[in-house]
DNA sequence: GATGAATGAGCCTTCATTCAT
DNA sequence: AATGAATGAAGGCTCATTCAT
């Protein structure tokens, strides 16, 4: 019998290895052969595993996501469920949580940002992601504003945390979360106190 | 005896194309012999005329932000001196111009933007342009705002900017000028209304 | 306590895998990998059982040439001894057995024949194959046609099998044995009424 | 003005580099690098002329059955149009051209049959050029022989010469074409003599 | 006996760039 | 000024084989 449990080693290193590479080199930089070196395995075990670059590639994305996800879920999960505005703090604190706004994760997703739109499976990946984020404000701040409302500020809302990540990715010394979330804490009690502008 | 006045002509057209490919198949799959198919001449002619691909890429990156700057300094040119708001709005717009949220322009720029990271001419490039973005809304600001609720407004708005910019390129029906507009406008009239929250 | 026999079993079914393989994608897509899966085994052992790939097409050969030869055999066992016609064209009608004339054989056959050319082990197989059709056509007409003659028409014989085979591999239809035993024996005949042409 | 008339001489080149390389290594061993150094280029050329390797490959199949035409052509175009006899061993003979039975087009022949069956251009090629060789003779044939019998015949005449052909590419001595052509002849004339078997 | 993880060589192709014309 | 022939490096991928289990 051959060695067993690998791919649970194996694919979570290479991820790891093909963000470490989009990284120092980006994307176009981040060739099998520099991933793999990278990981310290050879370059044919991408094929092994994933059964090509783009494989790889989506399952980079993929765990990104994932992390994205899971950050947005603990903070909800202890957050009280009638405390709307808590939650709605909560999820943009998980975007800005500091796993997402390390250098290696902010150029990985900005560079599967541009690649997806010349990449049908990244793009509806992508696509479905950034609908979740919306989704989770409107439905906060349904609560809290009429649904016509809710959907204008949950859409300011998102903005305001992409704009500032994108910003961010720029910026040499990255994300500061500190101002970002008072941007945006004070962008929704503006909203939540007069909500007729 | 050669033609005079080529580069006249060649710049702008290789330029055009680099976009032009870039909006088809991304900045990966736009090499220079696609770019100078679609531009009608010969791929040896880039060199002749940029230096190179880089140089090609950077002419390309430098006339979006120029295209940019016109559009914001024209509609600053037809604003009052003395009305701050109307100037803010006026920057805003320019963000937003018809020749910038072309599919066209929006890829380009996210293309670079992404590779911005690991190229060190056009990182600078971008660099500046998202300072100047910043610096004309600052100024306008302080003549409303004090100046730390100035620089404040003047990030919140920049981010939405480039947020709703950013979510735009994503989505296939492109961006939605004048919601984009309006959320804007909406965000700077809270902000005056009642600087303190 | 290891399992015995094994081999008795899994040689034929990697031989006959290989005849699947070569005949669905050709000699030069039946990769290990490709041949092990259609045989429900891992791709190792073929390392196991034949020392490597060109082991099991030296096998995958000497198989198909042993089926054609007790093809011969069974036809020439149950014909009259002395009846030196139908002995040869039971030998015909063994070239043109069931077996043999199958998409999966006469492809199997031809990919070798090109192969052989370049490898001196396939080539000798081939070599002793092709000697032996025309040995045992030249023993039996021996008993009909002066010594010169019969190696005349053994050779005539052998090309029209050869040739009508080869033919008939390019055809979507496949081999007409009907036919092609029509054409060798009208052949034979006329070779047989008037000796001197 | 770069240098002109190129592909009329890199052309013929990589073809004949590449049956050289055939002859030597076999298809399988034929690889793109083998090929281009053996013509003396670099092996991005390839691409350039031929779009790829299989440009390369289905332009030396045509050319290999360029030639055959061209041989078979200019004999029967210096043949008695009205004597349907020597036409046909014009074109018998013309299959047997010094060229055709060299041991590089040999192999190149065999090589391209058996890579035929599992590709769809390179196959309707070789299959274009089955039915010419049958179309052909039976043309002649239907002066000398009732139709049903011409047909017959020419599958006759056709089996032999590719039976002939394919047995002496085996053949280290290569192909005998005085006793190829002798076969034939006597094939011919039986068939004749007495057209009722 | 059998597996599949892992390797490393080799293959085809793409590409930016150079250069003679 | 402009071409396209030509190159050489690099990229992704396939594959036969090895080996620990």
């Amino acid at each position: 019998m051959p060695k067993v449990g690998m791919p649970a080693i194996r694919r979570p290193q290479l991820v790891e290895a093909t963000m470490s590479a989009i990284d120092e080199v980006g994307l176009a930089g981040a060739s099998v052969a520099l991933i793999s070196r990278k990981a310290g395995v050879s370059a044919g075990i991408i094929n092994h595993y994933f059964g090509g670059k783009h494989g790889l590639l989506e399952e980079t994305m993929r765990s990104v996501m994932r992390e994205l996800s899971k950050g947005v879920q603990l903070r909800l999960s202890i957050t009280d469920q009638n405390d709307a505005k808590a939650r709605i703090l909560a999820i943009v604190d998980g975007n800005f949580d500091g796993n997402q706004v390390s250098s290696k994760v902010t150029k990985t997703w900005l560079a599967f940002w541009s690649h997806a739109m010349h990449d049908p499976t990244l793009f509806r990946l992508q696509h479905v992601n950034e609908r979740r984020l919306l989704s989770h404000l409107r439905v906060e701040l349904k609560k809290l504003l009429p649904p016509e409302r809710a959907q204008f500020v949950a859409q300011g809302i998102a903005a305001l945390v992409d704009g500032i990540w994108l910003r961010g990715a720029l910026n040499p010394q990255g994300i500061d979360t500190r101002a970002a979330i008072k941007t945006i804490e004070d962008y929704l009690e503006r909203q939540l106190h007069d909500s007729q502008p």
